[in-house]
DNA sequence: TTGAAAGCGTTACCAG
DNA sequence: CTGGTAACGCTTTCAA
């Protein structure tokens, strides 16, 4: 005598209690192939009788198609990954893709380990956010599975890469600080070996040249995009005692450290500093004050990769636009004669 | 002439390509049994010829487990959750479990297709992080896979749950406001049909009877454990004129909007008001000022239930111990006359 | 419409 | 030690 509450039926037993093979049960499963109505009626009383669920592992591994798509991340606990994440989920969800996240830490060797993890796991495709791979170790994997990259211009077979504008996002800040009057702009690096935090600050640079500021290399600190980093680095600058109007954080977390750094020493802002951050974290919008900064849509991103991975399952064809960043002005930044 | 690139070798293919049966190359991978030293040196040299990767399709099918764990967390984008992830990661990582992540939103609707989700993917168990599901559900999955519930005391023969005691870490927050000389204290309340929500409200309530202060019910201010809800609520406070010293808020997300009202309408932290959160986010640390709030904590919480997964799985024994909340005394809260 | 049977890539039992 | 071979639970020809 069988207790079917934890041990599931299989479609073999599902048939022999209706009286039909197992060929005809997976048709009216899948709704392959005319099923008589009163075997469909039976079937399905049957069905629900042993509370059957098809196993789908033995489906994956006849049909070579998981429908998981891997995704490796550099950290669950990131508000910018998660966003991107979200908008994964939410792009194929509905085609019945679920996801297996792996993070990799911005670290080569842990993430490529994580890749062949996730490939390991027969993935139907893997979107990288971000990371330190290296281009050709990507467009390697890609010889084994469909790839998205996020941060990467890539192009190939089963591969497809798209990076947002990060030299241009860095513009717009010093633009619009130089706009507000300010010209003794503190920048708060990302970590040196960042692609995106490279392209940050070679923006600072040139926006600043655009307007004829001489940068100082005084007010160019290290920084590691957390905060941490950002509240060491005004340290230092106050230490050193820099004069500056503005500071650019090479990113929110940077930014919420310097301004927690500021508030140590007792200088407002923006009424004494003002600050301007780079990614617009959901949170920057409660800081006090709201910091204003440049806005990663990552969430759209997401979308975005969840749409080009479908595509290239042979999903959907829907041409998948690249958004943009763009400006949020908040209050974190005061206009100066 | 095959090209081995993409299309992963097989089993049979070593084994053919070695002179050996397919019974042998898989004890040699699993070590299931001795292999003579010629033989497995061929079959070593086959494998990364051919590059051969197991198919953990076909293994899982085969051995009737995934080395998956289901979480069935609330939101992706929580840095709440997400620390309890990251801790459930860390605990099974090294068994060689991965997470599949689903989100339920705080709806026992979704949450019990995810879960139905999980299991049909045949997770070797399942973590549910709080969420609206009942008891009764729980413990119906619990006979379908093995779960380890947070946020709920449960037991049984593949069911371990176990949760925090909010009332106590609301008692302890108040208690701490009290003993700074706050006696006209105001609570932002979480949703109403959440538990911890209304155990933290009743500890609040508690607290204040114990030390003879009559609750204001104009002081007790609806709040959606969100940052817009604590800004609502302080705004509130503020339009009905409320005299009251500090604020708890009944979770940090809260506390952060609270924070902002506050800012806006010029009155300063802890000066004039003095507030207090829970949960302790990592971005507690940087608030300006830092924010004195009640610690979760989430990431032991994660690593406690991967090992109570792992041990009902049969991996490890150690005892897990269940974390405990504490007080973090930071910068938010003012001692007064 | 329907059934029989051949796999998908492994593991493990049974002989030898 | 090693090889055959029967599963694991499903889908999909191929015939009927």
């Amino acid at each position: 005598m069988k207790n079917d509450d934890s041990s599931t039926a299989t479609l073999y037993e599902v048939a022999s209690a209706a009286g039909v093979s197992p060929a005809t049960v997976s048709r009216f499963l899948n709704g392959t192939a005319k099923v008589s109505d009163d075997k469909r009626k039976t079937i399905e009383r049957v069905i629900d009788e042993l509370n059957y669920k098809p196993n789908r592992l033995a489906q994956s591994l006849k049909m070579g198609s998981t429908r998981t798509i891997g995704v490796l991340t550099q950290s669950l606990e990131s508000g910018y990954f998660s966003q991107a994440m979200i908008g994964i989920e939410d792009a194929v969800k509905q085609a019945g893709y679920a996801l297996l996240i792996m993070s990799g830490h911005w670290h080569a060797d842990e993430e490529a380990e994580r890749v062949e993890l996730l490939i390991g796991r027969r993935v139907d495709g893997v979107a990288i956010l971000s990371g330190k791979l290296s281009d050709g170790q990507i467009q390697g994997y890609s010889q084994r599975v469909p790839i998205v990259a996020f941060g990467r211009k890539l192009e190939g077979e089963r591969l497809m890469g798209f990076c947002l504008d990060n030299y241009r996002g860095a513009c717009d800040a010093v633009d619009h600080l130089v706009e507000q009057g300010h010209r003794r702009i503190a920048f708060i690096m990302g970590p040196e070996d960042h692609e995106d935090a490279q392209a940050r600050l070679a923006g600072y640079r040139d926006t600043l040249a655009r307007h004829k500021i001489t940068p100082d290399p005084a007010l160019i600190v290290p920084g590691d995009f957390q905060e941490s980093g950002g509240l060491l680095a005004v340290n230092q600058l106050l230490a050193t005692n820099q004069r500056f109007t503005a500071i650019f954080a090479s990113n929110d977390l940077s930014a919420y450290g310097a301004r927690l750094a500021l508030y140590r020493s007792n200088i407002r802002v923006p009424d004494d500093i003002s600050i301007i951050g780079f990614d617009d974290l959901h949170s920057s919008m409660y800081t006090t004050p709201p910091l204003t900064t440049v806005r990663q849509p990552l969430y759209e991103v997401g979308k975005g990769i969840g749409r080009m991975m479908l595509a290239m399952l042979g999903q959907k064809q829907a041409e998948v636009e690249i958004p943009q960043l763009g400006l949020m002005v908040r209050e974190s930044v005061r206009r100066i004669a």
